[in-house]
DNA sequence: CACTAGTGCAA
DNA sequence: TATTGCACTAGTG
């Protein structure tokens, strides 16, 4: 600002502008303090939540949880986390020369040489040239997903070898490649960049490079997540909330049979199934596990009949058994969901336990899709949200216990229901004792929070720890 | 270079 | 016709 007024602290903090933001709609001495070296996040947030201080009861939300979260989320993206360069480097040769030589094996199989990363290009090759049956339609053409593929993969040998190329592709370009680029420097460190002001739930999101999304499902994904690792002298401790949507759920509702498991400790899955296939809880399979977690997961994003079928490979008619089978059995559940609606339509919002707000205009909307999704969103929003309030609360206290020296090593991750740190291999004790019990402390509930830790030298390969 | 569509990774 | 995100490639303008 050269030749205008010169500018207040507050200012050079936090950006020109701010001043009306935050000065019209309340005082808040205090943002200078809680303004981190990124100012340009601080802005953001001042300009997207500041709405938060008229609402009485989002004020707390903003002053006690959010502005504070901005001065540690800036510190974790400062630190970065280390990751294993040459590691990776030979893990982009390898899986280029495999790309490079599936790329012609499926191409001979196809009889020409086609763009294997164009849905559209496949599709002719899948559904003109060798006439296989037509599963989906997307709005523009014919779908090749890995739900279609999977159906065609026992009438030709090529949708299988796709299957592979694509996982191989997705790895190679999104991670490995994208991680050595981030890491580009003369550091070996990735920075992300948290979003605070991002997902309407409350949750945070993680970008450039997002690393809330790092793969750990597939061998070869869990591969590539042992590229991060600690410092020297150190090790990754990762503790994560045991079921904290359910959990969240069990307590909102209030639902005896599914509190009652929790304080009992049960598996949730494991006693779902046992609720509403009626057998013994020792007596339940593999096979109606899944299904139940299918279900628990169905019930926190609003699922429908057909949803669960789909997801199940069942018929329409015994997803819908199911899923009222659950409801007889959790009724505390059905009458939490009918009531948040309720409120919902007569509101046109919902709200977490912490109070955080979200507007869902189109609860009562005449179109059934539309209003369906807002439905949906009314019953995930309190449970996914409340989750979200839960882990930044315990962010906030165990940074703070962290400076009163109860702790040492750094934060490196949120992933949502999990954060991940580098601690001194000498200081690893008390460390977990203190990180176990601030996270699980972080709310006040009808049921116990479980928290779990792991630790190992790279993020994949974790073990269990004890304490 | 900006944008959409399809696809797929995580919690 | 299952929530919240981010990001890749192809394709279009």
């Amino acid at each position: 600002d050269l030749l205008g007024e010169p500018m207040t602290p507050i200012e050079q903090l936090i950006g020109k502008g701010a001043k009306q933001i935050t000065m019209d709609a309340v005082p808040i001495e205090d943002v200078s303090v809680y303004a981190c070296a990124d100012a340009d996040m601080t802005f953001r947030l001042v300009q997207k939540l500041s709405p938060m201080l008229e609402d009485k009861e989002l004020r707390p939300l903003f002053q006690d949880m959010e502005m504070p979260l901005v001065r540690i989320l800036g510190d974790m993206e400062r630190v970065g986390v280390r990751i294993d360069r040459p590691y990776l480097e030979a893990l982009r040769k390898e899986l280029h020369d495999l790309a490079t030589k599936m790329e012609k094996e499926i191409c001979q199989l196809a009889g020409e040489t086609f763009n294997l990363n164009s849905p559209k290009q496949l599709a002719v090759i899948l559904f003109e040239k060798l006439k296989l049956p037509v599963i989906r339609k997307t709005k523009t053409g014919l779908s090749t997903d890995e739900d279609v593929l999977t159906k065609l993969s026992d009438k030709h040998p090529l949708p299988k070898r796709l299957m592979d190329y694509r996982e191989i592709q997705k790895m190679q370009s999104t991670y490995v490649e994208a991680l050595l680029e981030a890491a580009k420097g003369d550091e070996d460190r990735v920075h992300t960049s948290f979003n605070q002001t991002v997902a309407a739930t409350g949750r945070l999101s993680s970008s450039s490079p997002n690393l809330q999304n790092i793969p750990i499902r597939s061998e070869l994904g869990r591969r590539i997540r042992r590229c991060f690792i600690p410092k020297a002298g150190h090790i990754l401790l990762s503790a994560d909330y045991s079921q904290i949507d359910l959990r969240m759920l069990a307590h909102m509702s209030g639902d005896e049979a599914m509190c009652r498991a929790f304080r009992a400790g049960e598996d949730i899955h494991n006693a779902t199934a046992s609720e509403i296939f009626g057998v013994k809880r020792d007596q339940v399979t593999p096979e109606l596990r899944r299904i139940s977690k299918s279900i628990n997961f169905g019930i926190v994003y609003g699922m429908s009949a057909f949803g669960l079928s789909q997801q199940l490979g069942i018929s329409r008619q015994d997803a819908e058994q199911h899923i009222k089978n659950y409801f007889e059995r959790y009724p505390g559940v059905t009458t939490w969901i009918e009531k948040t609606l309720e409120s919902a339509r007569k509101d046109g919002f919902v709200r977490t336990l912490l109070g955080r707000i979200r507007y869902l205009p189109e609860i009562n909307s005449q179109n059934g899709a539309v209003r369906g999704f807002a439905e949906r969103t009314a019953m995930n929003t309190p449970i996914q949200g409340t989750s979200a309030d839960a882990i930044k609360v315990a962010m906030i206290r165990l940074a703070k216990e962290q400076v009163e020296q109860r702790w040492r090593g750094t934060m490196l991750l949120q992933v949502h229901d999990e954060l991940v740190f580098e601690i001194p291999r000498d200081a690893a004790k008390d460390t977990q004792r203190t990180i176990k019990t601030v996270m699980e402390e972080a709310l006040k509930l009808s049921i116990p929070l479980v928290v779990d830790l792991k630790s190992g030298q790279n993020w994949a390969e974790m073990t269990a720890l004890k304490l």
